[in-house]
DNA sequence: TGACACATCCATACCGGTTGGTATGCTCCT
DNA sequence: AGGAGCATACCAACCGGTATGGATGTGTCA
């Protein structure tokens, strides 16, 4: 099989290095830490990656990028109505968020306020993953205009950026508040906004078209 | 005059704190670099601040703080039509905004991102600022829906939240992306949010009443 | 099947540089 | 005379990174 002893300690590594810097940033993440949590020495960890930088875009590689792939982009690629789905999705991470989750944030927000600055291969690496959601939404607001879901003077690059704008910073105020309520309150304004995207503002009547 | 040597020298101090600060972020903020910019020593720093977190705390206080309150809270306060000046606020930060301030983003959300979940002292002072502005928006919502600019079934709470909320997330993208063009599509498209809370979701129209 | 060579995997010890913070003392101004 | 304002020197702790060596597996050939 593929799960080696050696693809075991460098999963072990890699997802110990993202708990860490999803809690306390990249920079301010000390390779120390990252071996106490596993158990594991320097020895293990310059074997696998040559240098914390190295390591630290595994990580968006590997982990983020991953987990986003899994729970947004493929779900609203797949989806037969996916601006049906891109509502469902914010309502399950509205429900599924509990209080240790918004501590923290979302760490393709964390990373990229604090990186984006300061390095240009996290900055592309960062940039790519955002494009990569813009365009999904992009996507799936599209075809929302082919079902008629969404209004045809919707200019939906400029709604997908926004969406996603507004998604972080959801979270990021939410964060900083530290409070589930703030999250989902804010959430169902974004849902709302996507609404008014339909044929009619008020989503009481069906059609307009 | 109050303009003493001694506040001269304060002032120097907490602006480039709040340089380095803002280029970095608190913890990769060193010392050093605050005190080379300012051609000072440590004897001066450690003079009007007891530590660090103390000067941290004093940016946010004198600087951040001061810094919203007259270009944010002051105008929406003392505007005769508190959601145009509002529109305007956003408007002219669009405008003004260039390469070199949407590369560091917003220090209000630099410091909120990274330091919430580390340190309460932070948190609590931060949160402050944020709740201020959300009640600062929610008071112009408030007016607004009194001269008839703002439906009245609109939750200006939750709106104000949202407003907030999707201002840092407009601002944290375009940061990532390092694209003024970017922050001023997002910008665009929260303004049509707010004109999207009026009588007519249609923008066209001057007035319904 | 056994023996040897060699690469993989990882632990230990160590290093120079940087960190925030302190102790001390000089220089002014009052 | 004395305190405010600031410079200098110094410190322990910690940082990322390296050099070394031992253990374990793995392929090769007799």
């Amino acid at each position: 099989m593929e799960t080696k002893q050696s693809d075991l300690t460098r999963d072990k590594i890699l997802h110990a290095a993202f708990g860490e810097i999803h809690r306390n940033g990249y920079q301010a993440t000390s390779i120390a830490n990252i071996l106490s949590d596993t158990g594991l020495t320097k020895g293990a960890l310059y074997h696998y990656f040559p240098a914390k930088h190295a390591l630290g875009l595994a990580v968006i590689d590997e982990v983020i990028q991953a987990g986003l792939e899994e729970m947004v982009f493929h779900p609203l690629r797949e989806a037969e109505q996916p601006v049906t789905e891109l509502l469902d999705i914010m309502q399950r991470k509205a429900e599924y968020m509990n209080e240790d989750t918004i501590k923290l944030g979302c760490p393709l927000n964390n990373l990229m306020q604090e990186m984006s600055p300061l390095d240009e291969a996290f900055k592309a690496r960062l940039t790519l993953i955002l494009k990569a959601w813009q365009m999904a939404i992009h996507n799936a607001l599209v075809t929302g205009q082919h079902q008629r879901q969404i209004r045809t003077d919707v200019d939906c690059e400029a709604a997908a950026l926004f969406i996603v704008s507004a998604w972080e910073g959801c979270w990021g105020v939410a964060k900083n508040m530290q409070s589930v309520k703030t999250f989902r309150l804010c959430i169902t304004q974004l849902q709302d906004y996507v609404l008014s995207l339909g044929p009619r503002s008020r989503p009481r009547n069906k059609r307009t078209q």
